[in-house]
DNA sequence: GTCTATATTGTGATAGAC
DNA sequence: GTCTATCACAATATAGAC
């Protein structure tokens, strides 16, 4: 179950790929992913990195500046690459579509990482400063630009006569919602709807190509 | 901010009011939720019950029956209150008001319910089996007669063109995502949006009165 | 039933050889 | 940089007095 290796550099001293920080670090993104922070223990990392539990201290000094670590490589991929989406200049539908798709072909290589999050943001508050700006001290300007950028968007369909108004607020979580619960809820939907992983899968897929119209049909007048 | 002790009944004999067993299942339930299973400390909860460590394991034997105890405690409060309203014989629109008024009106009492409900189930599925029907062995017939009558209503409705067709699933997986996610998300969106306790709270007012409509209206034809 | 004291691990962290 | 060995303490669990 361990020490799998790759066809391995040529130059590849001791058989295993990339840099010892690295394996570490994926390594701990795994088990902290799978266990929790609180979960977690330093020794099932060492074991997952093939290395032992000395070298995690040498890297990364203590348990906790590994987990920051972590947070920040497993909420840095998803974050901005959705606000980039939210943020961008497209049209409404583009945006939805775009935001679902990308959230959801994502998470289903990762699936419980939005649960890690978002529990790992109940339990210390504090690492939202991963998220901070450090110029203004805000969350990453969703709160300012993207939210004011989204609204305008969202008002002026609005008095177009194509939507009904709705806040960005609020927008953002419908969208966050259809798009995260299945994941956070898996093994609760999986047992209540008697669905085997095949069957999650198609779930998914059917959530994928549906969602988006379903969030639009929602805002018509 | 403990011990704080209600009129007390004339007969209490030490100004503690109900029994032990239940004071510290009580205060068991606010710890595990507040810091989740593997994060929870028997000496914290033993200081929330105002007893000593040692009763913890007199009632309970261990931290893992205890944290099982809660699990059933804190999770049987809204899933069948939940499937009640979902299996009802109620109408669609009904249906959908009351289970958004039912969840978040229940849940705002205990914000971090949903987020340790879900978690428990990721690193313990063996929990599941609080909901398993002893006879079917299916978990509460979520899978069963709910879904089925549910389907039914839905094809009904769908097949009198008054709403698009949709899978039962999906339509509980929506239900379930757009109330629930705004609590297990709190930090996330409170920060995102600059939102404070009080902000906050009005964000799920508005909610509370827009998700059945938005909701019924993704489902128009 | 409830307490104090203590046993017994588990677990993060460090020292020091190589 | 990487290892083995070990420390120090936190946390669950138990013994036994009252």
């Amino acid at each position: 179950m361990d020490d799998e290796r790759t066809a391995g550099g040529p130059a590849a001293p001791d058989a295993r790929d990339g840099d010892t920080e690295q394996r570490i670090l994926r390594a701990a993104c795994t088990v902290f992913v799978r266990r929790g922070t609180a979960g977690a223990r330093m020794q099932e990392i060492a074991a997952e990195a093939g290395v032992n539990q000395a070298l995690l201290h040498y890297y990364f000094r203590s348990k906790d500046r590994l987990a920051a670590a972590v947070f920040r490589e497993v909420a840095g991929r998803l974050v901005p690459a959705a606000m980039g989406v939210l943020g961008s200049e497209a049209a409404l539908e583009e945006k939805v579509e775009r935001f679902v798709h990308l959230y959801i072909d994502t998470v289903r290589q990762h699936p419980f990482l939005p649960g890690y999050v978002l529990a790992e943001l109940h339990h210390h508050p504090e690492r939202l400063t991963t998220f901070v700006d450090p110029a203004a001290g805000q969350p990453v300007r969703l709160a300012g630009a993207l939210l004011q950028q989204l609204g305008a968007q969202l008002r002026e369909r609005a008095a177009a006569g194509q939507i009904r108004p709705i806040a960005p607020e609020q927008f953002v979580a419908n969208l966050l919602a259809l798009c995260a619960l299945p994941f956070v809820a898996r093994p609760l939907l999986q047992a209540a709807f008697g669905l085997d992983e095949a069957a999650f899968e198609r779930f998914l897929d059917e959530r994928r190509s549906e969602l988006p119209g379903l969030i639009l049909h929602g805002l018509r007048p």
